[in-house]
DNA sequence: TTGCTCCTCACGTCACGTGAGGTGGC
DNA sequence: TTGCTCCTCACGTCACGTGAGGTGGC
């Protein structure tokens, strides 16, 4: 039922040069889920949510052989629970602690936030648009 | 009462060049307190944290036009309250939202979650760096 | 045929420094 | 004198792509 892509069509439904796309496959950021007789990369639909995700990471300043590696790990519900739970709880404790921050703490922690906030919303967005991936 | 620093003396007591402090002087991100008749910066002592928290920043990879952009903005406590409850109200409807996820939205969530804890972190480490400033 | 794709090697660009060299203060 | 500092211009490096060119599938 989902069509395949080839790279060109991955591209534009992505908003990136196909020469992006051969990159991020040659780093093993995206990779075809199958290739044709003549060798053409076929990629799945999801590929297309998965660069958004590469791109918001790469502007929260990740390298893209981190977010490679994350991209390749296997994360069970339970984990992904666990992850969030823990961020909670330094949430709360980031609550407590800023009360004793210095005047010249506050617009780093602010801006540190807002990005841990725009990363978040990213990752709420992309549940969204990948609900059966 | 505090002693005033040369380019040599904070150099050394932040662990950088004096080339670096040169350049980040150049940027706006430190300013020497004062100079003397003959031209030579005098920083305060203050300065070897304010280095320390922009190369922290740096490593969770935070531009440093950003962090200059940031270092000048005024930002009330008030205004960091806020910004973490934003946060933390999407955190909570993350963690529900997470629930429906498909599996190959997991690692990405998590990654990106990962991501925004670290930068969670680095804001708490540097409340307890810069308290006084 | 036309436009698409593959692969590879080399080049471009931007951020972040760093080297070096001539200068004058200490 | 010695070592420190100022300033400037150019170079180094690393990550992240991008150009181009020859190739074969569609």
């Amino acid at each position: 039922m989902t069509e395949l892509l080839r790279i060109g069509e991955l591209a534009a439904a992505a908003g990136v040069s196909t020469r992006t796309i051969d990159f991020y496959t040659s780093l093993g950021l995206i990779q075809p889920a199958e290739r044709t007789g003549g060798g053409y990369r076929l990629y799945d639909q999801a590929t297309v949510e998965v660069i958004a995700t590469i791109r918001q990471l790469e502007t929260s300043g990740m390298a893209l052989s981190d977010i490679a590696a994350d991209l390749t790990q296997a994360v069970s519900p339970a984990d992904l629970a666990a992850t969030v739970t823990r961020l909670d709880a330094d949430l709360t404790a980031l609550r407590t602690l800023a009360e004793t921050a210095g005047p010249g703490a506050h617009s780093l922690v602010n801006a540190l936030t807002v990005r841990a906030h725009t990363l978040i919303t990213t990752a709420m967005e992309l549940i969204v648009a990948m609900p059966d991936v």
